[in-house]
DNA sequence: GTCTATACTTGGATAGAC
DNA sequence: GTCTATCCAAGTATAGAC
């Protein structure tokens, strides 16, 4: 469905050309995106953003649904790859906690989440969409529970935490908090929460290594 | 700013007229935002859901945006004295859960926080909007952190959890659990959270009674 | 593959009849 | 206060020249 249009040859024969104008029309739904939500977000606006003509965007993706779900795709795998390759290194909740509040804060400031928190609201005025951007959250919601899973194992906590809610949650949560630091601007909120993260998740360790009830061990 | 036109006279004269054609328009306002998002919410759309004319959306509001921040302030101003009901029978952090678990239920089921979110996410293709919408979002970060205070009050977790932060930790996981609801029409992630978060809160409350190293007193 | 031109639709907003 | 009619801007989508 979303490889209508011209083959898909990335770097086929020269740089600029059709593999071009589609990255270039990607990158631009992305920014619009960010800049002026899904509302904005017009054929016009985002071949305007790229510098090419509007008619493009219907010749290389259908529709701009398709251009837009093509822009979650980039963005998606891009922030998948960098927050697993991070989270892999992190062993420990505390760990895991220090991970996410780095790269989250890239993404508050570059507003990656923004792409996926506009398809998500607007995927209620365009038919169809709503699956389409349901089935590409789904990496995400295996990506935090497997990395919840991941820096349990070992602890008792492990039996005790139901990972695929909270995995659920911590999703939530990112695109609560993307929307609010993205609505006044302030991300100081969001990043102090992290630190309280931090917190928790070291108490939580400590719990987890005492015995049953007896007092700490020195 | 949202007062001009007609003068505000609910049940001036006639029980229909001005009055009753102003609340079918905030009304139907409110029902195309659950359907059809922001980017769904136009004049038009709206005046056909309320059964009247287009042009008297801008000769009673203005513009389409008064409009909906309209509709914002009346779902608001339902819910929060709903919610402030509720939670003031609320003594205790696990009571807290529940009074919360039991009206987010409730706006699962109406999809009232939709409202907000798509509000939210369409302010960016508005230019003022942004600001008025995260004015309108203030009452509600007071209102979750005095719940907060309340339910802690007397408890020695009071001085140790900035209530602040978790009040927008809070909103924020409200309106991404929202989101996610809405998207793929499953509600059971976001219930059985609640029922997670609740025995988080009776565990806080028994460790919090405990002296500061000693067992379990019986 | 890309651009120009164009057909058609929808939306915001106003003027004037009733 | 409400409706009809209308203007104009913006959006989707397609056809055809280059």
């Amino acid at each position: 469905m979303a490889k209508s249009g011209p083959a898909s040859t990335l770097r086929s024969s020269g740089t600029e050309g059709a593999a071009g104008t589609r990255l270039a029309l990607v990158d631009a739904a992305v920014e619009t995106l960010k800049a002026d939500g899904f509302a904005g977000a017009s054929a016009r606006a985002i071949a305007g953003r790229a510098g090419c003509n509007q008619g493009l965007v219907f010749y290389h993706f259908g529709s701009v649904a398709n251009l837009l779900l093509a822009a979650l795709d980039a963005v998606s795998a891009e922030r998948l790859e960098r927050y697993r390759a991070t989270v892999e290194a992190a062993a420990t909740p505390a760990a895991l906690v220090d991970a996410a509040a780095a790269i989250f804060r890239e993404d508050l400031e570059a507003g990656y989440v923004t792409v996926l928190v506009e398809l998500i609201a607007g995927a209620a005025a365009t038919p169809g969409l709503g699956e389409e951007v349901a089935a590409r959250i789904e990496p995400w919601k295996r990506f935090a529970r497997d990395a919840l899973d991941a820096a349990l194992a070992g602890s008792p906590l492990a039996t005790m935490v139901p990972t695929d809610d909270v995995a659920h949650a911590v999703v939530a949560l990112y695109l609560g908090l993307e929307m609010l630091s993205h609505l006044d601007g302030d991300r100081a909120p969001a990043l102090a929460l992290f630190d309280q993260a931090r917190q928790v998740a070291t108490l939580l360790q400590a719990l987890g290594t005492l015995p049953p009830s007896g007092p700490v061990p020195s």
